[in-house]
RNA sequence: GGGGGGUUACCGAAGCGGUCAAACGGGACAGACUGUAAAUCUGUUGGCUCAGCCUUCGCAGGUUCGAAUCCUGCACCCCCCA
């Protein structure tokens, strides 16, 4: 049983806790069992969820045992904390598609197959689902005095907002307060964690399980991970970055990291990834006294995406890496190249284009959209911004020939420092 | 209902008969520098078969050798009076 609680505390990930004073003895002193929700409304998480399991990992590796609950029914609702306005609602087949692929992603940093402590994940539908309206409010509503939840801020706020509560967005944290009873009676669980927006509906639970079964169960919430700028992690202006490398590519994802701001760095490595204090403090000191290095962004990139994609993941988005920065790329394959540029633009051109007297520079710029007319490839090759499999061409009449091909039908296009664009001859 | 002002390229804003594809600023794009950062500097910023040609200045007509610029009508916006 390692000190948890001693560890969250120095990474900072306390923001409050129920019970302060008994809480580090109470999780030190035996096995227990925590639990965490999650977003079901895509087939993927994204890195905003990275940093609840995250803590659920940290409380498995401790010797706790993790739940991880999609909320199939309270997705179908929408959760008012910290949102402007109400949220569609899924249908129960979409849903069901959602909970198989965040499970998956689960697998990949809880341990589901550890005997005691092994991970479990549920869907709260399979017991919300077989209530009647009147049998809830009988045996839960009847437990929640409601000028205490109006003066719970997540209600509070949207009631003085334009965009008001929906009745049913209102009883949300009935069903979330109910979750935790239910998961103590059927689990044991006694812990519940979540982001600092999710502390009214952890007391609710709180309560509701007091005023039900005459337990007393804990809750912990951590802060919100946020950037310094003040906008969301894990948002870029080509929209969420996604644990799936279907959806976000395992070099798009180490890039992301790469890419943090020096501000940011230190919470984020304390937060999402298990480096030990040392380590950490170790890059803090580096990161002050020679930035240009950025060893806490390279740490951080790389044991994030060996954590979510693992050593082929992670292998993958190094070659991409050279290769997006590096110099010429040729004799690669079609499959490599596939794979490096699986986030990048392809346009798809017959064979004989590539046949004397070529396929114009131009042309390719503007047919992949690289450049939006013609007039402006011609610039762009002008300004020097032009590329081929990156090797910079300036010359205006420059045409594409069967030499060019970075692999077996392949031919690398770059504009610019970074946009890039991949030609397959057919 | 009456009077006045406006509508210019991605945005803001000059231009008021030819030398206007249209000053200037912002943004965007490219290059240099750099830490795959920020700042800075330089260049580019309607289209094309690109030393040339074509289409653009709210919309439609007209005057003129020639119009973003002058005239007429229409649409939208702003201000003042009722």
């Amino acid at each position: 049983m390692n000190d948890i609680f001693s560890d969250l505390t120095w990474r900072g990930l306390i923001h409050q806790t129920t019970a302060d004073d008994q809480l580090p003895a109470w999780l030190n002193s035996a096995s227990r069992t925590v639990y965490a929700g999650f977003d079901p409304t895509s087939n993927s998480l994204h890195v905003g969820s990275l940093l609840p399991l995250m803590m659920l990992r940290r409380f498995q590796k401790s010797g706790h045992r993790p739940i991880a609950i999609a909320g199939g029914a309270t997705g179908m609702i929408g959760d008012p904390s910290g949102k402007s306005a109400e949220r569609n609602l899924l249908s129960a087949g979409q849903l069901s598609e959602n909970l198989q692929g965040i499970e998956s992603q689960m697998r990949r940093l809880l341990d589901f197959e550890c005997g005691d402590t092994s991970a479990i994940l549920v869907n709260n539908n399979d017991w919300m689902g077989q209530f009647s309206y009147v049998e809830f409010l009988r045996d839960v509503g009847k437990n929640f005095p409601v000028n205490v939840m109006l003066a719970k801020d997540s209600i509070k706020s949207r009631l003085t907002s334009e965009a008001g509560l929906s009745y049913t967005e209102f009883s949300y944290m009935l069903l979330q307060a109910y979750d935790f009873a239910h998961l103590n009676r059927e689990y044991g669980c006694e812990l519940q964690i979540g982001g600092s927006d999710q502390w009214g509906n952890v007391t609710a639970g709180i309560d509701l399980a007091r005023r039900m079964h005459g337990v007393q169960l804990y809750g912990l919430t951590c802060p919100l991970l946020t950037k310094a700028d003040g906008a969301k992690m894990g948002k870029t202006e080509s929209g969420a970055i996604w644990l799936s490398a279907e959806r976000t590519s395992p070099y798009t994802f180490y890039q992301y990291w790469l890419n943090i701001a020096d501000e940011d760095a230190g919470k984020c490595l304390r937060f999402l990834t298990e480096l030990d204090p040392q380590e950490i403090e170790a890059l803090d000191q580096s990161r002050q006294e020679s930035p240009h290095l950025r060893e806490s962004q390279k740490r951080l990139a790389e044991s994030i995406t060996l954590m979510i994609h693992g050593e082929p993941g992670l292998a993958k988005a190094r070659q991409a890496t050279e290769i997006f920065f590096g110099a010429e790329i040729q004799d690669l394959s079609d499959g490599e190249l596939g794979q490096i540029f699986s986030d990048v633009p392809s346009l798809t051109v017959g064979f004989d284009q590539l046949q004397e007297p070529g396929y114009s520079l131009i042309d390719a710029l503007a047919d992949s959209g690289l450049c939006k007319s013609k007039g402006e490839g011609r610039r762009t090759i002008k300004e020097g911004g032009a590329y081929v499999n990156n090797r910079r061409i300036s010359d205006l009449e420059a045409t594409l020939q069967r030499s060019d091909l970075a692999s077996e039908t392949m031919i690398v296009l770059r504009r610019g420092k970074k946009k890039y664009a991949l030609l397959r001859f057919q």
